[in-house]
DNA sequence: TTTTTTCTGCAAATTACTTGCAACTCGCAT
DNA sequence: ATGCGAGTTGCAAGTAATTTGCAGAAAAAA
C-alpha cells in the first residue's frame, strides 16, 4: 500500500483515510453512485459523511483517478479510470446495464470526427435501448 | 386546429387549454427542458402550474407525441416526437448542442444488434465529447 | 343538465446534491 | 519529536429540480 499512499501523494492530494477508502470503493464496486459509494465506505468507516464522498469523487475526478458516467436519470456514476474501456449498454426496459467493448464504436467516432471534427467520449454518457432479453419477451 | 384536438383526443387525454399549449410548446422549441417550456407557455397563459407541465410532458411522453433526452447533468429536455431525427452532439468544454443526422450512427447501431441483441435508441442520451471549435483552442 | 372522471393549482414533501463554517489532522519544517 | 498551516472533515443548513396529496375546477359522457 506504499504504493497507493503514493499514487495519491504524486497528485498533490492528502492521505486521508476517507479519500484512501473512497478510491477503493469505486474500483471495488466497478460503477456506483456516490451513494452506494457511501454505504460501501461505511462498512469499514462507519462515521463517513456523504458531502465527504462527494468531495472525494470530485477531488479524485479533477486529478483523473476516477470519472463518471450518465447511465440514467439524473444521477452520475463514478468509475475508476482504469477501468473505463467500455460502453454502458443500458436498458430502458429492465435497467440492466451491459457492457461491450468501446471498439464497438471506433467506426462511428471516427465518422464524427471525420465530418464534424467532434471528439466523441463514448463512455460518458450510456447507449440507451432494449436489451436482448427484454427485446424477446415483447 | 380540429386536427390538433383530434390528436389528442385520439389518444385518450383530456383537451385542456394548458396540455395544448404545453405540446404547442415543445414543438415550437424544438428541444426544451421543463423549466423552459413553463416559461414559453406562461407567454400566453400566465397562471400555468409549473407541476402542471411536469405532469403533462409525461403524459404526452406516455402517449408518444413527445420524448425526453438527456443532453446534460441532471435535467432531461423534451422534444417533440417528429423531430427526433438527430443525434446530439454535446461539447463538454462550452456547452453546446450539435445536431448529425440519425445515419451517422446506423452502422453502430447494427454492430450492436447483430453481436448483442440491444436495441439502441440513440437519441435518448448525447453523444459527449469536444466540439471542433473547443478541440482548435486547446 | 347532471354525472363521471380527469386535470389543475397549490402547498408540502422528496431527492440529490452543495455550501458555510468550526474543528481536526496530515505532512512539512523545524 | 513537536508545532504550524493548509487542506479536509463533519455537521447543519441551503438549493434546485422534481413529485405528490388533495380539494376544487372543468372536460366528456350520459
Amino acid at each position: 500500500m506504499a504504493d497507493k499512499n503514493q499514487e495519491l501523494r504524486d497528485k498533490g492530494l492528502r492521505l486521508t483515510p476517507q479519500r484512501q477508502l473512497v478510491l477503493e470503493a469505486v474500483r471495488e464496486l466497478g460503477h456506483a453512485t456516490p451513494e452506494e459509494v457511501a454505504e460501501k465506505v461505511r462498512t469499514t468507516h462507519p462515521g463517513i459523511n456523504l458531502s465527504t464522498v462527494y468531495r472525494n469523487l470530485e477531488t479524485l475526478e479533477n486529478v483523473g483517478l476516477v470519472q463518471h458516467t450518465h447511465l440514467g436519470h439524473g444521477g452520475a456514476t463514478y468509475h475508476a479510470a482504469e477501468e473505463l474501456t467500455h460502453l454502458h449498454l443500458v436498458c430502458g426496459k429492465c435497467g440492466s446495464v451491459g457492457d461491450a467493448p468501446i471498439e464497438t464504436a471506433a467506426p462511428f467516432v471516427n465518422t464524427l470526427i471525420d465530418e464534424y471534427g467532434f471528439k466523441t467520449d463514448v463512455t460518458h454518457f450510456a447507449i440507451y435501448g432494449t436489451c436482448a432479453l427484454c427485446t424477446e419477451k415483447s
